[in-house]
DNA sequence: TCAATTTAATTGTTCGAACATATAATGTCA
DNA sequence: TGACATTATATGTTCGAACAATTAAATTGA
């Protein structure tokens, strides 16, 4: 193609001298000098093509020091990326949340393994359930801890349509850093049967959320109830690099 | 820090325009000759600064034509990375799998729809039971389908301790480009109860993963069964960016 | 011997220049 | 008018050079 030796093909060389063992994992490979003249190329293209080969996760570079192999492989990560909270639930576009109830609570030993703080704490409680727009068949029951300084967001003029994380974001800007999700299956007790219209002990899908801040304090924790045949939690990966 | 401006103040400089408004949504930036001018820096660091703010997903370019801001706000995602498809599942560290059964059959109507395929196609199916290690209770029952050209991984040394995927990654070379997980909550039939030991229909995870290649050819469907109380699905998302 | 200082090797950043490449806009000709 | 060729313009790639920054190793000195 080009007339000049690139960074493709020294990257592409320098893979292959590694995969072959002949730049060991821990070895070092050539100084960005010693690189131009192997490769009859600038020190650019040999920067480029160290440059990539860092984001591959093949080598670590090191001032005073020199290039390591660190792999004789790519690493080569399976992904999944969202664009936002809501996402994360993959609820249908159009369902309406409907707060049935909302208090401070003061918490229990239980609830307190839950939301991993300490029992006696006071936490904002809410009771929710989402419909399909239109429909009154409810799709899940929303029961959500927030600390309580953020109790506000009740009174958000859109509090019903967007994410509660969303909504502490903007109101006090708290954002969240990490988001823990985990899925159990239960049976539905005689109380949620009622509110979600299904016979009890049938199946459902438990979601609890975790939402962090980028110091690892929680700052709120959503618990749903999903019917067995109401929903369906879904989600893929694609392989990176 | 410098005495030379540098690819960081140029970026930031045009990060706080494009947010104030000075280059609007759609808009084009000043050319890269037009920004050494404007910021007295050489066409390298204006380049570094743009090439940064397009990762940053703030602007496009696109050759004779110029640079046009896309977006006033990074990207900023949510993502779960693992490092591989055993990850996804998230046993615990030792467990065994069973090969119970393994034929090749003939895909019925029903079937079809779960693969993805068209009736009558033949595929291999085996059935595994996990065990955690040195436990005689089941963690759960898996029903595993694959295309017949891969029926050899059952002869694989290893076979029984290496997730499926790898072994077929390994032997003949088929990737795993994306990987379609559905979780639904489910009772545990008759027959399976027997196997797993637990009463028939009492409440279970049921997690279908389906992995295709690059060009969308499903290659392995898993349909896991997991008795409630022995299985949570549980992952996390970190901010990225 | 050991701590403080200096040296030197290597990567990190920036510069100005030249040429390659893609393509929107313009021009040409039937 | 419309298909085709040409041109101009902006981005893309590579070069050689200079100096900055970091830090392991060597040197110095008490």
């Amino acid at each position: 193609m080009t007339i000049h030796s690139n960074d493709l093909e020294i990257s592409a060389t320098l893979e292959k001298d590694i995969r072959s063992g002949k730049y060991p994992i821990g070895g070092k490979l050539p100084t960005e000098d010693e690189l131009c003249k192997l490769f009859k190329a600038s020190r650019y293209s040999v920067r480029q093509a160290l440059g990539s080969m860092v984001s591959l996760g093949l080598i670590s570079r090191h001032k005073r020091v020199g290039s390591f192999v660190i792999s004789t492989t790519r690493v080569s990560q399976l992904i999944q990326s969202v664009a936002s909270i809501q996402q994360l639930l993959n609820y249908p576009q159009e369902t309406i949340r409907e707060t049935i109830n909302s208090e401070f609570i003061t918490v229990d030993h239980d609830l307190a393994a839950i939301l991993q703080c300490t029992p006696g704490d006071t936490w904002f409680h809410m009771v929710a359930i989402r419909y399909p727009k239109g429909s009154k068949i409810p799709l899940c029951q929303n029961n959500i801890y927030i600390l309580p300084q953020f109790a506000g967001v009740v009174k958000h003029k859109k509090h019903d349509q967007i994410p509660l994380a969303d909504q502490i974001s903007e109101m006090y800007g708290e954002v969240a850093d990490t988001t823990q999700i985990d899925i159990v299956a239960t049976n539905i007790d005689q109380a949620t049967a009622k509110i979600l219209k299904v016979k009890i002990h049938s199946p459902a899908l438990t979601v609890y959320r975790r939402y962090a801040n980028a110091k690892g304090k929680i700052f709120e924790v959503g618990i749903g109830v999903h019917p067995a045949e109401r929903y369906t939690y879904s989600f893929n990966f694609k392989r990176g690099t």
